[in-house]
DNA sequence: ATAATTTGTCATTGC
DNA sequence: CGGCAATGACAAATT
């Protein structure tokens, strides 16, 4: 490969002879001065002759690079964690719909209590509507989660309603993290000490969870509310032997089908491996895991800084900071030699990933390892990069730094100087060749980063013919030229990393949004079940002047907005549930 | 040997 | 106007 590539590029040489009298013609040098022989001759010159210091001009910087994006390249690997993530979300929101499926199971597992005590409900219009909206959401959840939440056996209808309970409660002790359900439990506990005594597993986790956080679900489920939540539950029940379909969920709003369909998957994520408890951890491990993703917030922030205009990046400059410090400190330092210099500060901010990639010098990379060839180890390289940090040096003459270059770590060792030299020229780029070849007494390394009044300060020390001059100068500017593609496309790339962090922060929020609304909706349903046992239980207890029961299908239990419980024929109910439910879906609409 | 990537160069644009 | 950086497009070089 090593000669083919050489003889290509004997032929690009001539190529670029022409090329070169052409801009030479541009640039007004005259011909005289730059014979096409001529210029043979020194690209020939240029192909024999590798000037070591050329070579390593273009590895300090590259070399540097090069180390740096190895490093870069670790971190990368590193990051595909967040890819997985994506994965994972796919496959849950692809899981849910066919979960979405079984909602009547749950109507079913409502049912039993229904028939249990179904008929006896004689409740306020606004109970039934707010239980007709909690029904509504109890059969989403259920539907969702009904099959793997509700396993009891089909037993008593009573039994299975209060095995219903029960099992909540254990579910809600993994999902239930968050305080609302506390709210809940406290709104409960005001309603009736009873109900807590029913469903004693739920109502125990439920009680050390409500201290801590209820402000959500009190803010929904104000005082009235409360009541007509609570409900739902049984109302389904009842409400399913009665107008089951008829009564919209109010709440239903908030849970769009797909809003369902995700929360259902995500029930099923989180019954596999997700606990409630675990939750927080969870979530916390999931930001952790995008590691170099970072926080969302720091990724826009960054690429605002790295570039001003083009994009925002971001989360990287932290990271990078501290682990990239090493890596980022050489880098900076062959940026400088080579200099990018613009773009120091970008590479800064960015993780070290994003540095070497911006720096973009893979090949050169592995040049570099090349190059040290007796030391095949990475590590080798790394003093290499020293070497370019020193590069310096560089502008001395070719001669000098070919033999001060390379083999100063020792890296001379085997090769002997021929083979290295050999190796040096392959790597001098066309310019140097040609730069050499028109006897340039400075390096291209100068040429390109000298600040113009050094560069214009070093022309003044020679005498340089016009060929020279105007080869020197397009050096110059295909040398910054270079440089700005390089930092170019290290924006580009950085960008397109940001946004690829982003996505991953969206995702990971997006689920995590999902996993608490999972668990909101778990300990909503939990609660709802809490309301139909004490329903049932006040109901129950009633009697009527003759020491009688009231039948469930005459009578219904309404919570009034002042706080009190009226019992009510069930007709009543019925219609008032039905106006109260009308209403939201226009709204809807 | 070919396909895919990376890197260098040029032309253009805007500052 | 000249210089320079940024960037798209194309070509050469590498992998």
């Amino acid at each position: 490969m090593g000669w083919e590539s050489h003889l290509t590029a004997a032929s690009a040489d001539i190529d670029l002879i022409d090329i070169l009298w052409r801009q030479d013609i541009d640039l007004g040098a005259g011909r005289e001065i730059f014979d096409y022989s001529h210029r043979q001759k020194e690209q020939d010159v240029d192909k024999d002759l590798q000037d070591g210091a050329e070579r390593e001009d273009t590895w300090s910087g590259e070399g540097a690079e090069a180390l740096a994006r190895n490093l870069l390249v670790d971190g990368e690997t590193g990051e595909s964690f967040p890819a997985q993530f994506p994965a994972d979300i796919s496959s849950i929101t692809e899981a849910v719909p066919s979960e979405s499926e079984p909602p009547g199971l749950q109507n079913n597992l409502l049912s039993p209590l229904l028939t249990g005590t179904e008929s006896p409900f004689d409740l306020e219009q606004q109970w039934q509507d707010l239980m007709s909206i909690m029904e509504m959401q109890a059969m989403e959840v259920n539907t969702s989660t009904s099959e793997i939440l509700y396993s009891a056996p089909p037993g008593d209808p009573l039994s299975t309603n209060y095995s219903l309970a029960p099992n909540t409660p254990i579910n809600q002790n993994v999902s239930l993290h968050q305080a609302s359900l506390g709210g809940c439990s406290q709104d409960f506990s005001l309603f009736s000490p009873e109900v807590e005594s029913l469903p004693a597993a739920s109502s125990s986790a439920l009680l050390p969870l409500v201290p801590s956080n209820s402000t959500s679900l009190n803010s929904t489920f104000g005082s009235t509310n409360l009541a007509g939540l609570f409900f739902p539950p049984q109302l389904n029940g009842t409400a399913n032997d009665t107008a089951g379909p008829e009564l919209p969920d109010p709440l239903g709003g908030l849970l769009d089908e797909a809003m369902l369909d995700e929360i259902s998957l995500m029930d099923l994520a989180i019954e596999e491996g997700f606990n409630p408890v675990q939750a927080s951890q969870l979530e916390e491990e999931f930001d952790s895991d995008s590691g170099l993703s970072l926080d969302s917030s720091h990724s826009p922030s960054s690429l605002s800084s790295s570039e001003g205009s083009s994009s925002s990046s971001s989360s990287s400059s932290s990271s990078s900071a501290s682990s990239s410090s090493s890596a980022s400190s050489s880098a900076s330092s062959s940026f400088s030699e080579e200099g990018a210099v613009g773009y120091s500060s970008d590479s800064e901010t960015l993780d070290l990933e994003e540095a070497e990639g911006a720096v973009g010098y893979q090949p050169e990379y592995s040049k570099l390892c090349r190059m040290s060839y007796q030391d095949p180890s990475p590590l080798s390289c790394l003093p290499y990069l020293e070497h370019v940090g020193h590069n310096h040096t560089y502008n001395m003459a070719p001669s000098a730094l070919d033999a001060a270059d390379l083999p100063p770590p020792g890296a001379l060792k085997k090769g002997g100087k021929e083979k290295q030299a050999d190796f040096l020229d392959k790597q001098m780029s066309r310019d140097e060749h040609r730069a050499r070849a028109m006897k340039i007494p400075f390096t291209n390394d100068k040429i390109i980063n000298l600040p113009v009044e050094e560069f214009n300060e070093l022309l003044s020390k020679y005498q340089l013919s016009e060929a020279q001059l105007s080869l020197i100068r397009d050096i110059r500017r295909r040398g910054k030229n270079k440089m700005a593609a390089q930092n170019c496309r290290k924006r580009k790339l950085d960008t397109i990393l940001n946004l690829e962090r982003d996505v991953e922060d969206l995702q990971r929020d997006k689920a995590r949004l999902l996993r608490e609304k999972v668990e909101f909706l778990r300990s909503l349903r939990q609660m709802k079940q809490k309301v139909q046992s004490l329903y049932q239980e006040v109901f129950g207890r009633l009697r009527d002047e003759n020491g009688r029961p009231y039948s469930p299908s005459q009578y219904a239990l309404q919570y009034a907005g002042d706080g009190s419980v009226l019992l009510i024929p069930r007709t009543l109910a019925d219609q008032q549930a039905r106006r109260q439910e009308r209403k939201p879906k226009d709204r809807r609409k």
